[in-house]
DNA sequence: TAATTGACTGACTGTGTAGTCAATGTAAAT
DNA sequence: ATTTACATTGACTACACAGTCAGTCAATTA
């Protein structure tokens, strides 16, 4: 493998690890066998690492998202969108986790907010266009509340309690959106 | 105002606006005209005078929490916590800011896990209560779901989205939950 | 063959950090 | 008046950190 992808894969696993701020550049070249020299030489800080790092992990969020067939009925597209996200939650903790430690911490906020901000706008989006198919009313505040649910979903599991029963949560949760639009 | 809760007090507001990982001692010294020696003889670390704030906001979180009154509907009670809860969030949004921090950095995360554990038990069983009263079915996962609205709700407004329509928001949670309850 | 390029090294620098400690100030108790 | 107990200071230590830089090495180009 190149020096350079292994430096950012080494480095995305130990920030996710161990956050940003308590990942120094010597820990992740002592990790990955390569000079302190050479990640200077390809990033030029620790900070425009992170950024790259960032931002591929915002083109994973969109491929993720695109893989859902635009010719389902949105409500199945709504399921689909639930299910991916309760299955990249699982296997990918790590990448969930880096992400909310930099969108939370002030300083890495700052540094990442333009790529944030694009990526917000992205998600919400997407999502707005399907609650629009679904049920014109109150498209964007549902928009809102349903990120908002997963969200909160996904800080609940990662940091907050620790025996998260995320499969009942999951199937409460089919069951709520499957309930509310079936019937009409 | 004694010296100690002015360390407390300008340490709470430095960790939350800046991070605990960025916010060094010596800023708090210099921001509370207090020497070093001192914050170390009120407090034997750093971690340590992290953990004497979270605990206070544990309190805090509690009191707010004990403030709703017992004797109402339990569907009044919810709309109070929802109503409590966006009255806090924009008030003091320095607080929360400062709690989803420290939750989501795997360092502090570590250092505070028997406090969040047991705060997070507190608030999951004050909801459950109020959810078995209103509704005996999946009162559980119910309660673990309208917790992660509301942690969700607070993250993105915090810290994803820098325009987050707040009072939308709370209005369509509102009336989610009067219709989902009133009706019956 | 000689020159150029770019990946790569590791010792080095300067700065900021948490935490220590011996000394001093202060106010109440004996 | 003397002791005791604690609040307070700031110079100090030891260390970890991001970032630099002079120079090595190997491959490509002229």
């Amino acid at each position: 493998m190149d020096k350079k992808t292994q430096i950012i894969e080494i480095a995305t696993q130990l920030f996710s690890e161990n956050g940003f701020e308590n990942t120094s550049i010597s820990k992740v070249c002592e990790t990955s066998n390569v000079s302190k020299g050479l990640v200077f030489h390809h990033f030029k800080s620790k900070d425009e690492l992170l950024r790259e790092i960032f931002s591929s992990t915002t083109e994973k969020i969109i491929k993720m998202n695109q893989s859902i067939n635009t010719e389902n009925s949105p409500l199945t597209r709504l399921l689909e969108l639930i299910n991916s996200f309760f299955t990249q939650i699982k296997e990918d903790r790590l990448f969930f986790q880096l992400n909310l430690n930099v969108m939370t911490q002030p300083k890495t906020r700052e540094l990442l907010n333009d790529l944030i901000k694009e990526r917000s706008a992205f998600i919400l989006n997407s999502v707005k266009q399907i609650f629009k198919q679904i049920d014109a009313e109150n498209t964007e505040a549902n928009s809102y509340l349903f990120i908002a649910e997963l969200d909160g979903i996904a800080l609940n599991y990662l940091g907050i309690f620790d025996d998260y029963p995320l499969e009942l949560i999951k199937n409460q949760l089919i069951k709520k959106y499957k309930k509310k639009w079936n019937l009409k």
